[in-house]
DNA sequence: CCTAAGCCCTGATTTCGATCAACGTTCAGC
DNA sequence: GCTGAACGTTGATCGAAATCAGGGCTTAGG
């Protein structure tokens, strides 16, 4: 264990040497001491699907990195009726800043691994650290991009455009590629149909007609429901509605 | 301690002294010194409605704070089918920071008054001021909020739902209360009827109907096909679908 | 084993909002 | 004055997706 420590790594905590959240996640801002400093007060824990992380309207006492798995951000209107503003994939930090209170609400959607911090410990090193806080704007800024590109999708698009860009979605970020020349891709989807559904403003039965209509054309496999096999991800593009950018 | 203030607010520049982005914009954030140094590079625009301030796709070159008006943000289908992701009013920020390329378009959506700083100025800043940047990320998160909250409205209100929901929002932001104890609003529509309808996800004929709706209902009156009074707000608020809050 | 619950698929019917169409008003320009 | 364009409203019709309903598959538990 202390053979494998090498010069460079030297003052790196051994828990986050192999962690995805130090390359490409807020963790990879931190100098080694303030690395050690926050590995002192994590926590690592590995949750169920469908357990609630977070809950709407309540205080917010840790933040986490996402390590594996995904979580969905949901909103509800007091009737029921439930929309998913946000999937968080690794390594994706979890915890809204400066607001004592969570808007929404963290579920695990898969299995999902955290490496939690106190709530004190992430604001200590906001005021420490200028490079963390850059690194937490950033993403602020990407979740941003994101949800701004799903309202398009939320208000412009047909429910054919809606399934074919979430399955886009999803491939882009944890499908493995079969055949990178012919841009195949494979993946287990995440979510059940509900939750789906509660993502693009459909109902579950319109989800499932859309998922069969796209295998039956052959744009996809379908295996256990969950596994999905994408042979061609331009024909999967071509489906998804005219693309961003703005034609002027 | 007067005096003490006015020794303080000699440094400020002129401009900037009775700016409305200084008291509860990003500019707040700044010391006189660095303040003043931005003054030097900044420029006030007026702008008309329809006016184009940033294309999509387009090098971002400059940053503004928009001091009067209301600009729209919005996203394109190639096929030309259009969705508003945002709103900006005063003392609200303007432009992506850490990005060379806009994804977004901003327009004016009535006249705008902007305070434009170059691009180098505000990367110069947040090297130099924790402070700015710690404004500009809590900005970044309350439009992530507000994105999120949209996205109930888009996927999962009803039409009359969102059109109350959006008079409710443009209440909130610029309508002048009449009566505090009553409860109403009046304001101006900052947009036409097809923006309405590009903002909500839905047609402009839908809008005007629901528009109609709300009026003989008599939970709004409408003159000039602008001006909105709102007599009781709590009618209005009941007519947005159930709010919020996680009735769990 | 059987049963019940959860998830998914599919068919029939309904409905909300889109689409198509027409008309009124205002306003800029000739 | 007239004309055309932009904006808004209203009516008639259509269609995409919701809703309602039923059935199959898998899994957990008695």
């Amino acid at each position: 264990m202390t053979l494998r420590q090498d010069i460079h790594s030297s003052g790196i905590p051994v828990l986050c040497l192999s962690c995805e959240a130090r390359h490409r996640g807020v963790c990879g801002a931190l100098e080694p001491d303030h690395l050690a400093q926050l590995a002192k007060t994590s926590s690592r824990h590995n949750i169920e699907p469908g357990v609630e992380l977070i809950g709407d309207a309540e205080a917010v006492d840790c933040y986490s990195n996402v390590l594996s798995g995904v979580v969905k951000l949901t909103k509800s209107l007091s009737d029921g009726r439930q929309q998913i503003v946000g999937l968080q994939f690794a390594p994706d930090f979890l915890g809204r800043p400066f607001k004592m209170k969570s808007a929404i609400n963290a579920e695990a959607a898969t299995a999902v691994s955290l490496c939690s911090f106190p709530r004190a410990a992430i604001e200590r090193l906001m005021k420490e650290s200028p490079e963390f806080v850059h690194r937490l704007f950033k993403q602020a800024l990407n979740e941003l991009d994101e949800a701004r590109e799903w309202m398009v999708t939320l208000g412009r698009k047909t429910a054919p455009e809606k399934v074919a860009s979430f399955l886009l979605m999803i491939a882009r970020n944890i499908g493995s590629s079969v055949d990178p020349a012919a841009r195949s891709a494979c993946f287990e989807l995440p979510m059940t149909r509900a939750d789906i559904s509660d993502f693009l403003g459909i109902t579950n039965e319109t989800v499932s007609r859309q998922l069969t209509s796209l295998r039956m054309d052959g744009v996809i496999r379908i295996e256990n429901n969950r596994r999905v096999t994408v042979d061609s991800m331009s024909r999967l593009e071509r489906r998804c509605g005219g693309r961003g950018a703005t034609a002027v």
